[in-house]
DNA sequence: CTGTTAGCGCGTTCAT
DNA sequence: ATGAACGCGCTAACAG
């Protein structure tokens, strides 16, 4: 059976015989009720399928209870990581009782508060952070809460989870030198701006963590800038393993599938002539052909780091931010092997 | 500067020296205001920043401007299509002028409607719909306005954008027919809930699709179901190739590269002892090794409609519903070819 | 423990 | 062309 108009808290009141006030403490519980009215309200609210009206609440309370995540704008070929990150923050809001509300990134820096201006959500969620981001630098001097996935280079009082790509470079490299590798190449993520290439964080941290690796093992490291479109990768990694005849290779985020795939294509065979460590979400590291070994990118689970972190601010007064680098473990696969010694005799022809 | 209170409408009205209607009227232009009071209007709320609050304004219009996006339970492992539906869709509203709000789905098909009835959005947009589908008779029955991704048997009135999938698997076996193939799998998606396997609509009309086409053509076609775990896929389709020694097969959504790493793990050369044709979103076909033969998946395109769809329908009134069966094309690459004839041979051992 | 009422910020009808 | 005032549905004082 069908209303033609929604049932309010008044309906409720005069149904059971209380008023509109009573009714809204019981559904808030912030004050005590007897029982007995209690049962009849709840009743009127079974009775009638009352929905709480959550713009006249959010009017009435000043809080949404939604929270928006700003996605760097949407293109057809988006980054898996990135489509995790609002998987895993859906799961975690819905769980919360929240809502999440997908918005693109604003043009402008100032414009990074909107969605909280517009009463449409208590807080926002950042990701794609640069190392000195204005929008951070916006949010904190408008006050808004916010969370972001990734960090600045000045992340004081801003609540992140992020990687911590040093170490995870350090750690694909190390297991390449353990193997024997002295002829790396990094495949290091370029953002689409060409001017922001520096400041783009991961790209910087595993870059400046990579160039230490290479003098502190005295290899013959090269850093290869990648675009986010594979077919691109795809061109770049294989005219960069053509000219160079590295023995390995460490592709960051996405990028792997394009680097195993040139390098098959110029008839290497993996791991035996070009071994690769990648960096992707799990689903994606088990069956290319061979298995990669792989980064385990948590992308879910940062994604829902990043709203827990924001409703906490929501809730916590001044609570000390919380602040994640994570560390996810090196899974070694098929992809990479110890450099065969007749190598040695092959390279120098 | 900032103040501790974001600027209202009356505000504004203070400011400009007129009423807090006039203001509203310059906003909407539902009625005409002279030059000055429009200017001195425009430049008071340039002055102050003000921006009207969306939830007061829900309030008080009944219309949110915000669309909900039912994402069926966002697992870590989901599907790249459904990604790329949400960015479409997320791009569309945003375009649009409009909210996108994600919400996990109800596990109740009666609670479909909640964030229309909760006043969160205005309309809903649903996936993964099957066969008959509950929530459609819901939404329909309580008179919500929403549009779906896919579409049930009976659509009479509902707006969707959906793939011909009958189509595209007489496409993918005609190409392969023509290649000489007559030992085909089909290699079909099968939902995560076994009690809706016949339920879900892809998966039942590319099964239909190809039984008839194997009669057509006399074919010895199998169908091979699969889950949407890709290490399942792999070990199901490892044992299914071994078993049943196909010349070709048709990989629907999701499953091709699983497949593939299947045929070649097991010794097969792609094209020349196994053909497969995919059918999976653009940026995943071009990089396997070797290339897929594809069906570009126009998911992003879709998700777009979605809310465009939606849109038309809470704007016009009683409009005809809009249904789109998109036809996207094949694309021919290397992962198919025609069968030697020396496998004749080969074949009788 | 419960009722009354004043907002929350904006849209809109009714006057003027 | 403009203003005054009411209402949207709910929360939270304030008053019993």
């Amino acid at each position: 059976m069908k209303r033609d108009r929604a049932p309010t808290l008044a309906d409720i009141a005069e149904q059971g015989g209380v008023s509109v006030s009573t009714v809204s403490y019981v559904l808030s519980g912030k004050r005590s009720i007897s029982d007995r009215t209690r049962k009849r309200v709840l009743k009127a609210i079974e009775d009638l399928e009352y929905r709480p009206n959550a713009r006249a609440r959010a009017l009435a309370s000043g809080s949404t209870r939604a929270l928006a995540l700003l996605l760097p704008s949407p293109q057809p070929r988006e980054r898996t990581e990135q489509h995790s990150f609002v998987a895993g923050a859906a799961l975690a809001t819905s769980k919360a009782d929240y809502s999440l509300v997908l918005s693109t990134s604003p043009a402008r820096a100032a414009r990074v508060g909107q969605m909280v201006e517009d009463n449409r959500a208590d807080g926002v969620i950042l990701m794609e952070i640069e190392l000195r981001d204005r929008r951070i630098t916006r949010l904190i001097a408008d006050g808004f809460a916010f969370s972001v996935i990734g960090h600045p280079d000045n992340s004081d009082g801003v609540s992140y989870v992020d990687l911590d790509f040093a170490h995870s470079i350090r750690q694909a490299v190390e297991h390449l030198v353990e193997h024997g590798h002295r002829r790396i190449l990094l495949f290091n993520v370029m953002p689409d701006v060409p001017s922001r290439k520096f400041q783009y964080g991961p790209a910087q941290r595993s870059r400046a963590a990579f160039a230490a690796l290479a003098n502190e093992f005295d290899l013959e490291a090269t850093e290869v800038e990648v675009p986010r479109d594979p077919d691109r990768v795809y061109e770049i990694a294989h005219s960069a393993i053509a000219k160079l005849r590295p023995t390995a290779g460490v592709a960051l985020v996405t990028a792997s599938p394009a680097v195993m795939s040139a390098a098959i294509h110029q008839g290497l065979r993996i791991p035996d002539d070009f071994s690769l460590v990648g960096f992707e979400v799990p689903q994606l590291a088990g069956i290319p052909i061979p298995a990669l070994t792989n980064i385990d990118f948590p992308a879910y689970e940062m994604g829902q780091m990043g709203v827990e972190m924001l409703i906490d601010r929501l809730a916590g007064a001044e609570d000390p931010p919380t602040q994640r680098l994570l560390r996810p473990p090196l899974t070694i696969r098929e992809s990479t092997a110890r450099v065969p010694t007749r190598r040695r005799a092959v390279k120098s022809r």
